[in-house]
DNA sequence: GTGGTCTAGACCACG
DNA sequence: GTGGTCTAGACCACG
Protein backbone atom coordinates (compact mmCIF):
# COMPACT_ATOMS: atom_id res chain seq x y z
CA UNK A 1 0.00 0.00 0.00
CA UNK A 2 0.91 3.58 -0.21
CA UNK A 3 1.09 6.50 2.03
CA UNK A 4 1.04 5.97 5.94
CA UNK A 5 -0.89 8.92 7.67
CA UNK A 6 -1.47 8.35 11.58
CA UNK A 7 -3.66 10.60 13.17
CA UNK A 8 -4.27 11.57 16.52
CA UNK A 9 -7.14 13.53 18.68
CA UNK A 10 -3.95 14.50 21.01
CA UNK A 11 -2.11 17.42 20.59
CA UNK A 12 -4.93 19.46 19.14
CA UNK A 13 -3.53 19.58 16.20
CA UNK A 14 -6.20 20.00 13.31
CA UNK A 15 -6.42 17.03 11.08
CA UNK A 16 -6.37 18.19 8.13
CA UNK A 17 -2.74 19.71 9.04
CA UNK A 18 -1.52 16.70 10.67
CA UNK A 19 -2.81 14.76 6.76
CA UNK A 20 -0.79 17.87 5.12
CA UNK A 21 2.28 17.98 7.40
CA UNK A 22 2.66 14.18 7.25
CA UNK A 23 2.56 14.49 3.37
CA UNK A 24 4.73 17.33 3.56
CA UNK A 25 7.39 15.33 5.74
CA UNK A 26 7.35 12.11 3.02
CA UNK A 27 8.04 14.28 0.42
CA UNK A 28 10.78 16.44 2.10
CA UNK A 29 12.17 13.44 2.74
CA UNK A 30 12.04 11.71 -0.53
CA UNK A 31 9.66 8.96 0.18
CA UNK A 32 7.17 10.54 -2.48
CA UNK A 33 8.70 12.15 -5.57
CA UNK A 34 8.16 14.26 -8.19
CA UNK A 35 5.01 13.22 -10.26
CA UNK A 36 3.86 10.70 -7.81
CA UNK A 37 0.16 10.38 -7.43
CA UNK A 38 -1.71 11.05 -3.93
CA UNK A 39 -4.07 8.68 -3.11
CA UNK A 40 -8.06 10.45 -4.32
CA UNK A 41 -9.18 12.19 -1.31
CA UNK A 42 -12.52 10.28 -0.84
CA UNK A 43 -10.05 6.62 -1.43
CA UNK A 44 -8.18 8.59 1.72
CA UNK A 45 -11.18 9.63 3.56
CA UNK A 46 -12.52 6.09 3.58
CA UNK A 47 -9.28 4.42 4.89
CA UNK A 48 -9.20 6.96 7.84
CA UNK A 49 -12.67 6.94 8.51
CA UNK A 50 -12.59 10.90 8.32
CA UNK A 51 -14.84 13.37 6.14
CA UNK A 52 -14.37 13.90 2.78
CA UNK A 53 -13.82 17.78 3.71
CA UNK A 54 -11.20 17.12 5.64
CA UNK A 55 -9.27 15.37 3.50
CA UNK A 56 -9.43 17.82 0.78
CA UNK A 57 -8.79 20.72 3.60
CA UNK A 58 -5.87 18.73 3.58
CA UNK A 59 -4.60 18.55 -0.30
CA UNK A 60 -5.73 22.30 -0.62
CA UNK A 61 -3.13 22.99 2.13
CA UNK A 62 -1.01 21.11 0.19
CA UNK A 63 -2.16 22.47 -3.32
CA UNK A 64 -1.70 26.02 -1.96
CA UNK A 65 1.88 25.52 -0.50
CA UNK A 66 3.10 24.26 -3.77
CA UNK A 67 4.30 20.71 -3.06
CA UNK A 68 1.28 19.13 -4.67
CA UNK A 69 -1.08 19.66 -7.79
CA UNK A 70 -5.00 18.55 -8.49
CA UNK A 71 -6.60 17.92 -11.58
CA UNK A 72 -9.98 17.54 -12.00
CA UNK A 73 -10.72 13.86 -12.99
CA UNK A 74 -7.14 12.99 -12.58
CA UNK A 75 -6.29 13.22 -9.87
CA UNK A 76 -3.67 14.70 -7.28
CA UNK A 77 0.10 14.37 -7.64
CA UNK A 78 3.53 15.63 -6.12
CA UNK A 79 4.99 18.63 -8.41
CA UNK A 80 8.57 19.00 -9.36
CA UNK A 81 10.73 19.32 -6.33
CA UNK A 82 11.50 23.29 -5.68
CA UNK A 83 14.35 23.57 -3.59
CA UNK A 84 13.36 26.69 -2.53
CA UNK A 85 10.04 25.82 -1.06
CA UNK A 86 11.96 23.00 0.25
CA UNK A 87 14.16 25.02 2.53
CA UNK A 88 11.27 27.65 3.05
CA UNK A 89 9.52 24.86 4.77
CA UNK A 90 12.33 22.97 6.69
CA UNK A 91 13.19 25.85 7.86
CA UNK A 92 9.58 26.90 8.99
CA UNK A 93 10.32 23.39 11.02
CA UNK A 94 13.38 24.37 12.50
CA UNK A 95 11.23 27.93 13.72
CA UNK A 96 8.37 25.63 15.22
CA UNK A 97 11.32 23.51 17.27
CA UNK A 98 12.50 26.55 18.48
CA UNK A 99 9.13 28.58 19.52
CA UNK A 100 8.22 25.09 21.69
CA UNK A 101 11.61 24.99 22.76
CA UNK A 102 11.10 28.94 23.83
CA UNK A 103 7.46 28.51 25.41
CA UNK A 104 9.12 25.47 27.89
CA UNK A 105 11.80 27.42 28.74
CA UNK A 106 9.49 30.74 29.81
CA UNK A 107 7.37 28.16 31.58
CA UNK A 108 10.92 25.84 33.13
CA UNK A 109 12.14 30.01 34.16
CA UNK A 110 15.39 29.84 31.74
CA UNK A 111 17.01 32.95 30.50
CA UNK A 112 17.56 33.54 26.99
CA UNK A 113 21.39 33.76 27.76
CA UNK A 114 20.84 30.25 29.53
CA UNK A 115 18.46 28.56 26.41
CA UNK A 116 21.65 29.80 23.86
CA UNK A 117 24.27 27.66 26.24
CA UNK A 118 21.69 24.50 26.59
CA UNK A 119 21.55 24.72 22.36
CA UNK A 120 25.57 24.87 22.48
CA UNK A 121 25.85 21.53 24.85
CA UNK A 122 23.11 19.91 22.75
CA UNK A 123 24.53 20.76 19.54
CA UNK A 124 27.86 19.50 20.67
CA UNK A 125 30.14 20.50 18.38
CA UNK A 126 28.39 18.30 15.82
CA UNK A 127 28.35 20.96 13.30
CA UNK A 128 29.23 24.76 12.74
CA UNK B 1 -14.68 13.16 35.80
CA UNK B 2 -11.13 13.95 36.73
CA UNK B 3 -7.99 12.86 34.34
CA UNK B 4 -7.81 13.67 30.99
CA UNK B 5 -5.78 11.55 28.97
CA UNK B 6 -5.33 11.72 25.12
CA UNK B 7 -3.82 9.25 23.57
CA UNK B 8 -1.84 8.59 19.86
CA UNK B 9 -0.67 6.34 17.63
CA UNK B 10 1.03 8.50 15.82
CA UNK B 11 4.40 9.57 16.77
CA UNK B 12 6.00 6.26 18.07
CA UNK B 13 6.05 7.75 21.73
CA UNK B 14 5.00 4.37 23.72
CA UNK B 15 0.95 4.66 25.41
CA UNK B 16 2.75 4.56 28.75
CA UNK B 17 5.10 7.31 28.47
CA UNK B 18 2.40 9.34 26.94
CA UNK B 19 0.15 8.85 30.01
CA UNK B 20 3.33 9.51 32.45
CA UNK B 21 3.86 12.58 30.60
CA UNK B 22 0.23 13.94 30.41
CA UNK B 23 0.02 13.45 33.72
CA UNK B 24 3.65 14.91 34.73
CA UNK B 25 1.80 18.10 32.89
CA UNK B 26 -0.75 18.43 34.58
CA UNK B 27 0.89 18.49 37.97
CA UNK B 28 3.47 20.40 36.76
CA UNK B 29 1.24 22.71 35.66
CA UNK B 30 -1.06 22.80 38.98
CA UNK B 31 -3.86 20.80 37.81
CA UNK B 32 -3.59 18.12 39.99
CA UNK B 33 -1.82 18.89 43.85
CA UNK B 34 -0.17 17.14 46.58
CA UNK B 35 -2.68 14.46 47.59
CA UNK B 36 -4.90 14.47 44.87
CA UNK B 37 -5.99 10.59 43.76
CA UNK B 38 -5.51 9.15 40.39
CA UNK B 39 -7.75 7.09 39.03
CA UNK B 40 -6.69 3.70 39.95
CA UNK B 41 -4.72 2.25 37.20
CA UNK B 42 -7.66 -0.74 36.48
CA UNK B 43 -10.10 2.13 36.23
CA UNK B 44 -8.14 3.98 33.81
CA UNK B 45 -7.30 1.05 31.81
CA UNK B 46 -10.91 0.51 31.36
CA UNK B 47 -11.17 4.11 30.54
CA UNK B 48 -8.61 3.71 27.88
CA UNK B 49 -9.33 0.50 26.40
CA UNK B 50 -6.46 -0.76 27.19
CA UNK B 51 -4.17 -3.14 29.27
CA UNK B 52 -3.92 -2.72 33.20
CA UNK B 53 -0.24 -3.53 33.01
CA UNK B 54 0.30 -0.22 30.35
CA UNK B 55 -1.32 2.06 33.13
CA UNK B 56 0.69 0.30 35.62
CA UNK B 57 3.51 0.88 33.68
CA UNK B 58 3.15 4.82 33.42
CA UNK B 59 2.30 4.81 37.34
CA UNK B 60 5.62 2.84 37.77
CA UNK B 61 7.30 5.63 35.62
CA UNK B 62 5.34 8.51 38.05
CA UNK B 63 6.55 6.92 40.82
CA UNK B 64 10.18 6.23 39.86
CA UNK B 65 10.63 10.03 38.53
CA UNK B 66 9.18 11.18 42.16
CA UNK B 67 5.89 12.84 41.25
CA UNK B 68 3.37 10.14 42.64
CA UNK B 69 3.19 7.70 45.39
CA UNK B 70 1.32 4.17 45.23
CA UNK B 71 -0.10 2.14 48.40
CA UNK B 72 -1.28 -0.67 47.60
CA UNK B 73 -4.98 -1.27 48.85
CA UNK B 74 -5.34 2.30 48.81
CA UNK B 75 -4.30 3.96 45.22
CA UNK B 76 -2.13 6.42 43.74
CA UNK B 77 -1.57 10.12 44.90
CA UNK B 78 0.58 12.90 43.65
CA UNK B 79 3.58 13.55 45.98
CA UNK B 80 3.92 16.96 47.93
CA UNK B 81 5.51 19.36 45.43
CA UNK B 82 9.36 19.17 45.15
CA UNK B 83 10.45 22.33 43.32
CA UNK B 84 13.79 21.11 42.83
CA UNK B 85 11.98 18.22 41.11
CA UNK B 86 9.96 20.42 39.01
CA UNK B 87 12.57 22.14 37.95
CA UNK B 88 14.95 19.20 36.85
CA UNK B 89 11.59 17.82 34.83
CA UNK B 90 10.49 21.38 33.20
CA UNK B 91 14.51 21.59 32.16
CA UNK B 92 14.02 18.25 30.21
CA UNK B 93 11.83 19.48 28.39
CA UNK B 94 13.61 22.42 27.49
CA UNK B 95 16.26 20.25 26.27
CA UNK B 96 13.82 17.57 24.50
CA UNK B 97 12.56 20.76 22.35
CA UNK B 98 15.99 22.09 21.74
CA UNK B 99 16.91 18.45 20.06
CA UNK B 100 14.28 18.72 18.23
CA UNK B 101 14.93 21.90 16.98
CA UNK B 102 18.75 20.66 15.98
CA UNK B 103 17.54 17.48 14.50
CA UNK B 104 15.72 19.68 12.32
CA UNK B 105 18.42 22.03 11.87
CA UNK B 106 20.39 19.33 10.58
CA UNK B 107 18.13 18.10 8.34
CA UNK B 108 17.43 22.08 7.13
CA UNK B 109 21.01 22.56 6.36
CA UNK B 110 20.86 25.17 9.13
CA UNK B 111 24.50 26.55 10.92
CA UNK B 112 24.86 26.32 14.20
CA UNK B 113 25.28 30.31 13.89
CA UNK B 114 22.20 30.49 12.22
CA UNK B 115 20.37 28.58 14.64
CA UNK B 116 21.38 31.02 17.73
CA UNK B 117 19.78 33.67 15.10
CA UNK B 118 16.59 32.37 14.53
CA UNK B 119 16.36 31.99 18.37
CA UNK B 120 16.89 35.50 19.21
CA UNK B 121 14.45 36.48 16.78
CA UNK B 122 11.78 33.90 17.91
CA UNK B 123 12.24 35.15 21.68
CA UNK B 124 12.26 38.35 20.16
CA UNK B 125 13.32 40.08 23.03
CA UNK B 126 10.64 38.49 25.31
CA UNK B 127 12.96 38.18 28.01
CA UNK B 128 16.55 37.91 28.93
CA UNK C 1 28.96 -20.36 32.23
CA UNK C 2 28.72 -16.76 33.51
CA UNK C 3 26.30 -15.59 35.87
CA UNK C 4 24.80 -17.76 38.78
CA UNK C 5 20.83 -17.24 39.84
CA UNK C 6 19.18 -18.98 42.79
CA UNK C 7 15.37 -18.21 42.73
CA UNK C 8 13.54 -19.35 45.84
CA UNK C 9 9.61 -19.25 45.81
CA UNK C 10 10.03 -19.39 49.90
CA UNK C 11 10.35 -15.91 51.84
CA UNK C 12 7.82 -14.67 49.16
CA UNK C 13 10.73 -12.10 47.75
CA UNK C 14 9.33 -11.60 44.38
CA UNK C 15 11.56 -13.19 41.48
CA UNK C 16 12.61 -9.85 40.08
CA UNK C 17 13.93 -8.61 43.45
CA UNK C 18 15.93 -11.58 44.02
CA UNK C 19 17.25 -11.81 40.26
CA UNK C 20 18.33 -7.85 40.38
CA UNK C 21 19.77 -7.87 44.40
CA UNK C 22 21.72 -11.28 43.51
CA UNK C 23 23.38 -9.79 40.51
CA UNK C 24 23.58 -6.35 42.96
CA UNK C 25 25.54 -8.28 44.96
CA UNK C 26 27.86 -10.02 42.43
CA UNK C 27 28.58 -6.32 41.38
CA UNK C 28 29.23 -5.18 44.94
CA UNK C 29 31.72 -7.97 45.81
CA UNK C 30 33.94 -7.09 42.39
CA UNK C 31 32.72 -10.86 40.75
CA UNK C 32 30.28 -8.40 37.97
CA UNK C 33 32.84 -5.67 36.81
CA UNK C 34 32.54 -2.29 34.87
CA UNK C 35 31.49 -3.29 31.25
CA UNK C 36 30.54 -6.93 31.78
CA UNK C 37 28.16 -8.21 29.87
CA UNK C 38 24.61 -9.66 31.64
CA UNK C 39 23.47 -12.64 29.62
CA UNK C 40 20.56 -11.55 27.31
CA UNK C 41 17.22 -11.25 29.04
CA UNK C 42 15.80 -14.04 27.23
CA UNK C 43 18.67 -16.18 27.57
CA UNK C 44 18.42 -15.69 31.03
CA UNK C 45 14.68 -16.68 31.22
CA UNK C 46 15.00 -19.25 29.68
CA UNK C 47 17.81 -20.55 32.00
CA UNK C 48 15.68 -19.70 34.43
CA UNK C 49 12.39 -21.14 33.43
CA UNK C 50 10.85 -17.94 33.85
CA UNK C 51 8.97 -15.37 31.82
CA UNK C 52 10.72 -12.84 29.64
CA UNK C 53 9.07 -10.19 30.98
CA UNK C 54 10.28 -11.18 34.55
CA UNK C 55 13.42 -10.89 33.78
CA UNK C 56 13.06 -7.87 31.73
CA UNK C 57 11.51 -6.53 35.31
CA UNK C 58 14.65 -7.08 37.41
CA UNK C 59 17.07 -5.62 34.77
CA UNK C 60 14.55 -2.56 34.65
CA UNK C 61 15.53 -2.22 38.50
CA UNK C 62 18.94 -2.57 37.76
CA UNK C 63 19.29 0.06 35.51
CA UNK C 64 17.09 2.53 37.61
CA UNK C 65 19.04 1.91 40.57
CA UNK C 66 22.48 3.02 38.20
CA UNK C 67 24.18 -0.45 38.36
CA UNK C 68 23.50 -1.75 34.79
CA UNK C 69 22.70 0.01 31.40
CA UNK C 70 21.12 -1.99 28.81
CA UNK C 71 21.45 -0.95 25.17
CA UNK C 72 18.87 -2.01 22.21
CA UNK C 73 20.26 -4.32 20.00
CA UNK C 74 23.53 -4.63 21.82
CA UNK C 75 22.80 -6.08 25.40
CA UNK C 76 23.22 -5.23 28.92
CA UNK C 77 26.28 -3.99 30.76
CA UNK C 78 27.57 -3.18 33.84
CA UNK C 79 27.89 0.37 34.53
CA UNK C 80 31.15 2.47 35.50
CA UNK C 81 31.53 1.84 39.32
CA UNK C 82 30.01 4.79 41.40
CA UNK C 83 31.98 4.52 45.22
CA UNK C 84 28.87 6.65 46.00
CA UNK C 85 25.83 4.92 44.62
CA UNK C 86 27.85 1.28 46.39
CA UNK C 87 27.89 3.16 49.63
CA UNK C 88 24.43 3.42 49.80
CA UNK C 89 23.36 -0.10 48.18
CA UNK C 90 24.95 -0.96 51.15
CA UNK C 91 23.98 1.15 53.51
CA UNK C 92 20.70 0.11 52.66
CA UNK C 93 21.71 -3.74 53.57
CA UNK C 94 22.74 -3.05 56.64
CA UNK C 95 19.11 -0.91 57.04
CA UNK C 96 17.27 -4.14 55.50
CA UNK C 97 19.33 -6.23 58.30
CA UNK C 98 18.98 -3.99 61.09
CA UNK C 99 15.30 -3.58 60.26
CA UNK C 100 14.36 -7.85 60.70
CA UNK C 101 16.72 -7.67 63.83
CA UNK C 102 13.81 -4.91 65.10
CA UNK C 103 10.94 -6.63 63.97
CA UNK C 104 12.17 -9.87 65.60
CA UNK C 105 13.38 -8.17 68.72
CA UNK C 106 9.63 -6.84 69.22
CA UNK C 107 8.56 -10.41 68.50
CA UNK C 108 10.61 -11.89 71.48
CA UNK C 109 9.71 -8.66 73.75
CA UNK C 110 12.98 -7.76 74.05
CA UNK C 111 13.42 -3.60 74.94
CA UNK C 112 15.62 -1.65 72.71
CA UNK C 113 18.08 -1.42 75.19
CA UNK C 114 18.87 -4.76 75.53
CA UNK C 115 19.03 -4.90 71.90
CA UNK C 116 21.88 -2.48 71.79
CA UNK C 117 23.94 -4.23 74.50
CA UNK C 118 22.76 -7.85 71.99
CA UNK C 119 24.74 -5.27 69.24
CA UNK C 120 27.84 -4.96 71.45
CA UNK C 121 27.72 -8.46 72.43
CA UNK C 122 27.76 -9.68 68.91
CA UNK C 123 30.12 -6.75 67.36
CA UNK C 124 32.40 -8.41 69.81
CA UNK C 125 35.24 -5.37 69.91
CA UNK C 126 35.60 -6.83 65.99
CA UNK C 127 35.78 -2.89 65.00
CA UNK C 128 35.13 0.20 66.61
CA UNK D 1 -4.42 -29.58 54.43
CA UNK D 2 -1.55 -28.75 57.23
CA UNK D 3 1.55 -27.79 57.08
CA UNK D 4 3.59 -25.17 54.53
CA UNK D 5 6.60 -25.54 54.12
CA UNK D 6 8.66 -23.70 51.32
CA UNK D 7 12.32 -25.01 50.25
CA UNK D 8 14.62 -22.49 48.85
CA UNK D 9 17.95 -23.82 47.44
CA UNK D 10 19.36 -20.38 47.37
CA UNK D 11 20.62 -19.01 50.50
CA UNK D 12 22.83 -22.07 51.27
CA UNK D 13 20.84 -23.14 54.29
CA UNK D 14 20.64 -26.98 54.52
CA UNK D 15 16.63 -28.24 53.78
CA UNK D 16 16.70 -30.16 57.01
CA UNK D 17 17.31 -26.70 58.75
CA UNK D 18 15.15 -24.93 57.14
CA UNK D 19 11.97 -27.04 57.61
CA UNK D 20 13.30 -27.37 61.27
CA UNK D 21 12.89 -23.60 61.55
CA UNK D 22 9.53 -23.30 59.53
CA UNK D 23 7.84 -25.69 61.84
CA UNK D 24 9.16 -23.50 64.80
CA UNK D 25 8.31 -20.75 63.54
CA UNK D 26 4.52 -21.71 63.26
CA UNK D 27 4.76 -23.17 66.80
CA UNK D 28 6.32 -19.38 67.71
CA UNK D 29 3.26 -17.75 66.11
CA UNK D 30 0.75 -20.28 67.53
CA UNK D 31 -0.20 -21.77 64.33
CA UNK D 32 0.96 -25.01 65.67
CA UNK D 33 0.19 -25.59 69.51
CA UNK D 34 0.55 -27.69 72.31
CA UNK D 35 -0.47 -31.75 71.08
CA UNK D 36 -0.85 -31.06 67.17
CA UNK D 37 0.15 -33.42 65.36
CA UNK D 38 3.11 -33.10 62.51
CA UNK D 39 2.97 -34.62 59.24
CA UNK D 40 4.64 -38.29 59.33
CA UNK D 41 8.00 -37.97 58.28
CA UNK D 42 7.55 -40.33 55.11
CA UNK D 43 4.38 -38.24 54.45
CA UNK D 44 6.03 -34.84 54.27
CA UNK D 45 9.22 -36.49 52.77
CA UNK D 46 6.92 -36.90 49.60
CA UNK D 47 5.13 -33.91 50.04
CA UNK D 48 8.14 -32.08 49.41
CA UNK D 49 9.79 -34.95 47.07
CA UNK D 50 12.97 -35.16 49.31
CA UNK D 51 14.77 -37.81 50.83
CA UNK D 52 13.05 -39.39 54.26
CA UNK D 53 16.51 -38.72 55.61
CA UNK D 54 16.13 -35.53 55.30
CA UNK D 55 12.93 -35.01 57.23
CA UNK D 56 14.19 -36.90 60.11
CA UNK D 57 16.97 -34.91 60.57
CA UNK D 58 14.93 -32.26 60.71
CA UNK D 59 12.65 -33.81 63.38
CA UNK D 60 15.50 -34.81 65.40
CA UNK D 61 16.25 -31.28 65.09
CA UNK D 62 12.83 -30.23 66.58
CA UNK D 63 13.03 -32.89 68.91
CA UNK D 64 17.03 -31.55 70.25
CA UNK D 65 15.72 -28.46 70.91
CA UNK D 66 12.72 -29.50 72.74
CA UNK D 67 9.40 -28.40 70.17
CA UNK D 68 8.75 -31.95 69.72
CA UNK D 69 7.77 -35.31 70.61
CA UNK D 70 8.08 -38.57 68.44
CA UNK D 71 6.65 -41.85 69.75
CA UNK D 72 7.37 -44.87 67.53
CA UNK D 73 4.56 -45.60 65.65
CA UNK D 74 2.16 -43.32 67.05
CA UNK D 75 3.92 -39.94 65.36
CA UNK D 76 5.17 -36.58 66.18
CA UNK D 77 3.72 -33.92 68.02
CA UNK D 78 4.05 -30.80 69.11
CA UNK D 79 5.11 -30.04 72.94
CA UNK D 80 3.37 -28.05 75.78
CA UNK D 81 4.53 -24.50 75.77
CA UNK D 82 7.81 -24.04 77.17
CA UNK D 83 8.12 -19.88 77.70
CA UNK D 84 11.71 -20.79 78.34
CA UNK D 85 12.30 -22.87 75.42
CA UNK D 86 10.14 -20.04 73.45
CA UNK D 87 12.00 -16.90 74.88
CA UNK D 88 15.63 -18.44 73.92
CA UNK D 89 14.56 -19.45 70.43
CA UNK D 90 13.14 -15.96 69.78
CA UNK D 91 16.41 -14.47 71.44
CA UNK D 92 18.18 -16.49 68.64
CA UNK D 93 16.33 -15.04 65.83
CA UNK D 94 17.19 -11.72 67.10
CA UNK D 95 21.16 -12.57 67.29
CA UNK D 96 20.90 -14.27 64.03
CA UNK D 97 19.32 -11.17 62.23
CA UNK D 98 21.79 -9.04 64.46
CA UNK D 99 24.72 -11.17 63.03
CA UNK D 100 23.49 -10.32 59.19
CA UNK D 101 23.59 -6.85 60.26
CA UNK D 102 27.19 -6.96 61.69
CA UNK D 103 28.15 -8.66 58.40
CA UNK D 104 26.64 -6.33 56.30
CA UNK D 105 28.17 -3.21 58.15
CA UNK D 106 31.61 -4.37 58.17
CA UNK D 107 31.24 -4.79 54.27
CA UNK D 108 29.70 -1.47 54.50
CA UNK D 109 32.48 0.22 56.55
CA UNK D 110 30.06 1.32 58.84
CA UNK D 111 31.41 1.77 62.48
CA UNK D 112 29.97 0.49 65.55
CA UNK D 113 29.24 3.55 66.73
CA UNK D 114 27.36 4.61 63.58
CA UNK D 115 25.70 0.97 64.10
CA UNK D 116 24.32 1.59 66.54
CA UNK D 117 22.78 5.32 65.69
CA UNK D 118 21.21 3.13 62.83
CA UNK D 119 19.37 0.79 64.98
CA UNK D 120 18.27 4.00 67.17
CA UNK D 121 16.57 5.49 63.66
CA UNK D 122 14.78 2.33 62.54
CA UNK D 123 13.94 1.58 66.01
CA UNK D 124 12.37 5.20 66.44
CA UNK D 125 11.38 5.44 68.83
CA UNK D 126 8.68 2.40 68.50
CA UNK D 127 9.54 0.76 72.18
CA UNK D 128 11.68 1.34 75.06
C1' DG E 1 -12.19 -2.76 46.18
C1' DT E 2 -6.68 -1.40 45.84
C1' DG E 3 -1.95 -2.30 43.93
C1' DG E 4 1.75 -6.28 42.91
C1' DT E 5 3.58 -10.18 40.38
C1' DC E 6 3.87 -13.38 36.74
C1' DT E 7 2.90 -15.68 32.42
C1' DA E 8 3.06 -16.73 27.36
C1' DG E 9 2.52 -14.86 23.68
C1' DA E 10 2.55 -11.09 20.01
C1' DC E 11 4.74 -7.52 17.23
C1' DC E 12 8.20 -3.72 16.82
C1' DA E 13 12.82 -1.21 15.84
C1' DC E 14 17.60 -1.62 15.24
C1' DG E 15 21.26 -3.71 12.53
C1' DG F 1 20.38 -11.71 17.21
C1' DT F 2 19.31 -7.52 20.92
C1' DG F 3 16.02 -4.86 23.90
C1' DG F 4 11.07 -2.43 23.98
C1' DT F 5 6.07 -2.43 24.15
C1' DC F 6 1.63 -4.34 24.74
C1' DT F 7 -1.97 -7.66 25.68
C1' DA F 8 -5.32 -10.51 28.37
C1' DG F 9 -5.40 -13.18 31.58
C1' DA F 10 -4.15 -15.38 36.21
C1' DC F 11 -3.38 -15.33 41.14
C1' DC F 12 -1.72 -12.84 45.35
C1' DA F 13 -1.80 -9.72 49.71
C1' DC F 14 -4.06 -6.23 52.18
C1' DG F 15 -8.32 -4.87 54.41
Amino acid sequence: MGLTILLSSAGGEPIYLQIANQIKTQILEGKLRAGDPLPSMRNLAAELRISFMTTKRAYEELEQSGFVESFTGKGSFVKAKDHQLFREEQLRRVEAALSEACEQARKAGVTSRELHEMLDMINGGDFQ
